[in-house]
DNA sequence: ATCGTACAATTGTATAGACAATGAAAATTG
DNA sequence: CAATTTTCATTGTCTATACAATTGTACGAT
């Protein structure tokens, strides 16, 4: 019995629900044709006005599109009507690192889906990313690409739970939060690390710094995999010669440990920095200090920033597919939005390795 | 009469019209109550049904609440197609120069406001930046910040029409459309070029050539400002140490001119460079040639663009207030859609002259 | 094969009438 | 006067019926 006549809701109530239920669960699949009103009439024995009533709420709703002679179907789209071709962009700020990169990759893929990119800046702080949830889900974006802020994962977690509750998909791109069911994209950070130690192990270095922040997971995958590649050469993990520190990207920090590595220039004789930012940074303090790379400390970096203007230097570095980054968010949320994808989909793109020229071999051969 | 009974347009729409075109001309005013059912069953003729159909299509679009034993009223907000409050920004490319700070700016101001930023590339092409327009317009954007494109001045103006059409406040930031009255915010292009000029003469350059684009008006008021600098000190203008071009920044075209001009070492001491990009530029092929900046030649650059990675070179320039410009920008719209503005606003923010060490002293003292 | 025409299925528009539910206001009661 | 009950205007739900408009399909003529 799809309605009960003696119940105090209303008929077309029930029968809008019922339909609802059964395009939501399935059994009415997107694009496929309803029971037509006369049908509907004899299954359930309601006037034609009352099946109307329900059909137009429903198609008010979005679930239904009616055609004239051909019947009622089921949207594409599964429902939430209202929401908008707008993907939201939460990153840290737009002007800095790959922000820019990324946000043009999504924009560009959005702008194919003739979708509108809203971006929005958090500083890495919560409380910026939490106003920009807000406002996004006050103008109805269709789904959202986060990049999580430096907060806790908790907090992350609050901003992704309030897209999720109202059914808006939610990709997090780069930095990622352990154990969480959830669809992203990433770089193989851990590989990527090993790839380049490596290098500079075949390079004939044995002693080699390493500075990063472990407050993301990508920079504690690229430690991670710096430890593997000493320890597949049987090279012991120095804890003298690795500057870490849990706090967002700090210029201070940095410069301290660039003076500290450089000086202990007999101890080491190569420099893994956690990303471009920093190794530039070693850069500029090895050209104070009188210290020439490669010639007397080799360095490596990770991003490969395309710098805004030309530069003089010549980093060694892994290149991060961070435009392709941008583009798979939102070919993922697309893919979701159409309610083409319903497994979680976590992509790990692929670095690839720029040989430029700031390590030199220190082979004894 | 409301409704022409043999009119081919169904009753009930016609009667929603009437409803809608009085709710708009303010006849049932917010908050006011609209004939019940029963008495627009005796105005009209039409069967209750009929009318219930056009009251709830209004109160599906949000025009009217209705509340049992009360009567039907008029909502508040005029309703749906109410612009949102969100701006449009309209830039080149959010990967180069000055963009990233300029969305900044305004992205910034904008969440101040409680405003959301949709980002739009045009890659300084009309199609795109038309493409982006139209669908700015379909997300109802209340308002525009626009960079126009390297497209002639009528195209620019075909897209900066399609919004005031609609009433969308538009903003040009840095470059303009000469002879419009339009609101923008742009910098003293021709007074920096003019203060940076003068401070190579001052330095004892007499022979100063120049590389830039005519395309963009800026860069236009920056070649006028280098005249003017020479001319006050009678310094002949010599066509052949100038390198003009009329289209977008070609990186080529510039690392040519580099080379052309680097080499006629002996015909001039100095360099003013368009922008910093091209200085950099400049600056990268200098150090292929072998040739010292500043020893042998002097270079000045324009917009001080805040390097990504932190920067060996030293260049000496003109701070221009980019996020400033985007601050501004957003603050004549805000008080545009508030309607305290009314008369043109066109602002031009004070660039300031930065010192590094990218200029020596040729005075014959 | 192509074009036009007729047919039929389905939703769209419209009418007439009945009773239910709601809840503010009026009437009644304590 | 306060608490309550009743009233009743108004919208909400529902049935039954009729004809209109739209458009894919099938059929027939060219």
């Amino acid at each position: 019995m799809i309605v009960d006549r003696n119940s105090p809701i209303p008929q077309y109530f029930q029968l809008q629900t019922w339909l609802r239920e059964q395009i939501e669960q399935g059994v009415f699949r997107p694009e496929e044709k309803v029971p037509t009103e006369e049908e509907l009439v004899k299954i359930t024995g309601l006037a034609r006005a009352t099946i109307r009533q329900a059909f137009a709420n429903l198609a008010n709703m979005g679930y239904l599109v009616r055609k004239r002679r051909l019947g009622t179907f089921v949207t594409l789209r599964s429902h939430s009507g209202q929401t908008k071709n707008i993907v939201g962009v939460i990153v840290p700020d737009i002007r800095s690192g790959y922000t820019p990169e990324l946000a043009r990759g999504v924009e560009d893929e959005a702008a194919k889906n003739k979708f509108s990119t809203i971006l929005c800046n958090t500083d890495d702080l919560f409380v910026k990313a939490d106003f920009h949830a807000e406002r996004l889900l006050e103008n109805s974006v269709g789904c959202v690409v986060f990049v999580p802020t430096a907060a806790p994962d908790e907090k992350n977690r609050i901003i992704i739970e309030k897209f999720r509750k109202r059914d808006v998909p939610i990709v997090l791109a780069d930095r990622l939060i352990p154990n969480m069911d959830i669809d992203y994209v990433t770089t193989d950070n851990f590989e990527g690390a090993y790839g380049l130690t490596k290098y500079l192990i075949e390079k004939g270095h044995t002693r080699i710094g390493i500075t990063l922040s472990t407050l993301f997971n990508t920079e504690r995958l690229r430690l991670e995999g710096y430890q593997k590649a000493l320890a597949d050469s049987n090279i012991p993990y120095d804890p003298t010669i690795v500057a870490l520190n849990d706090g967002p990207f700090n210029e201070k920090y940095y410069l301290q440990v660039a003076r500290t590595l450089l000086a202990s220039e007999k101890k080491i004789s190569a420099i893994f920095a956690g990303h471009d930012r920093i190794a530039y940074l070693i850069y500029t303090v090895a050209q104070k200090l009188g210290i020439s790379i490669p010639n007397d400390i080799s360095l490596v970096g990770y991003d490969d920033l395309h710098p805004t203007i030309p530069n003089s230097v010549s980093l060694t570095t892994m290149h991060q597919p961070i435009y392709e980054m941008g583009q798979e968010s939102l070919k993922i949320l697309i893919s979701r939005i159409k309610g083409e994808t319903t497994t979680t989909q976590q992509i790990v793109l692929k670095s690839h390795f720029v040989e430029r020229t700031s390590v030199i071999s220190r082979k004894s051969t």
